[in-house]
DNA sequence: GCATATTGTCACAACATTGTCACATAAATC
DNA sequence: GATTTATGTGACAATGTTGTGACAATATGC
């Protein structure tokens, strides 16, 4: 299941994202109109979530416009999200074309139920699959816990190994503390970071190109690690 | 993510409230236990701010006596507001099962850093990050431990390097005692001014773009320091 | 049960961080 | 002007953190 999300607003874009893939959608950012039309051209996007205040390119001028655009060319689900509680602005996304709208601020859980909830009404078949994960060339199959990187063979991972990955790319970008990302491996509360050390190490000798230089995780000292910073 | 802030103090909630939705969590207030009771039955709050001295009805005395009521149905985190530094108190309100407590006077700003830190430890993801700090073309992220001018390259901080600059900042434009910062960054029993001026040195060699005339960190002699005055 | 794969533990090197001391410099006080 | 006090700064030792190899313990598949 792929989803688009179409804002300005990087930190809500990235939180957005994250709510998509922890649901097990495949998220795509554009960060204006022209980059949404661009990926949604591209891309058989399931779903589209859009900012109303999105600013666009000259006959685009905001959310509206765009949602009119794609309603010219598809069916797509589309999802509006606006602060305004303004009922006449939720009245006109709906006569657009426009399946629901979220208010914000809003919870990532609250957006996933609605994000599924518009599915459901879209195609009866909903239930997602746990999507593939993805950096640059570099992907993750969670279910076969395997990654590959390009057209080369797939190398398989163990199962703490793929837990760490998983954590970790489902926080893309994001700084997780050692204690965090022991808590969720293992489940523990007993911090033992030697563990965490000799995983990550392993895991590196696997994903990495130069394990000397790690460019998929990161270590941030004192902190912890996290994936494509 | 919405907040639930009960007090009966309305200038004072007014200002919790307005910090709140100026970090983008949906406020509620209330005035009294009862009240507190109510919406909380009533709402999916996601956090609690709580005034240990509220007079509650009958067998509620107090904050105390609310938090312990809320910890026999719910795990929702609680921050305490408290004017006591009485550490008895705090212990007790820990004991109960708050999450954390803060001293009046606050500044909503230290609040909202708070009551963030509160829902990162409640739950390690689903929380946006800890805004970085912005001084002109400065910054400051604290949960990656990195600052960047403008567009160079951006350098690490250690550990205690980050939480001063986090103190200083959060507390921009104001002198900041010795002692306080003292107590702040080393926690609560080691006063050691040689260390702070130590720490300061470090930190102003990494950020100050002419250490000789710092211009982010001034000192005030015979007081401590202070970021951007 | 056996062979193999996976995970945990230990040891240690390389490096980063922090605390301490010595002393320079500047301001304040007498 | 001498003396005291506060602050800045370099050097170094003590301590903490991370990466890594080796190997033991445990789990897994046959």
């Amino acid at each position: 299941m792929k989803v688009l999300i179409v804002d300005d607003d990087r930190t809500l874009a990235d939180l957005l994202a994250f709510a998509m893939r922890r649901a097990g959608f495949e998220p795509h950012l554009a960060f204006d109109a022209q980059g949404a039309m661009q990926v949604f051209d591209s891309l058989p996007v399931d779903i589209i979530i859009l900012d109303v205040n999105l600013p666009g390119t000259h006959e685009l001028k905001n959310g509206f416009d765009i949602c009119r655009e794609i309603r010219k060319v598809s069916d797509v689900p589309i999802i509006l999200l606006t602060v305004r509680d303004d009922e006449e602005d939720i009245v006109k996304g709906l006569n657009i074309g426009a399946d629901d709208y979220i208010l914000k601020p809003f919870s990532p859980k609250q957006l996933v139920a609605r994000v599924q909830a518009v599915l459901r009404r879209a195609s009866a078949e909903s239930v997602p699959e746990e999507a593939p994960y993805r950096f640059q060339d570099f992907q993750f199959d969670p279910a076969r816990r395997e990654v590959s990187r390009g057209n080369e063979a797939p190398q398989n991972l163990t199962r703490l190994e793929s837990r760490l990955l998983s954590y970790l790319m489902l926080n893309q970008g994001q700084v997780l503390p050692a204690d965090n990302i022991i808590t969720e491996v293992w489940g523990l509360d007993a911090a033992n970071t030697e563990m965490l050390r000799q995983l990550v190490h392993r895991l590196r000798m696997k994903i990495e190109q130069d394990p000397e230089n790690p460019f998929l995780i990161k270590t941030l000292p004192g902190v912890g690690y996290g994936f494509g910073i």
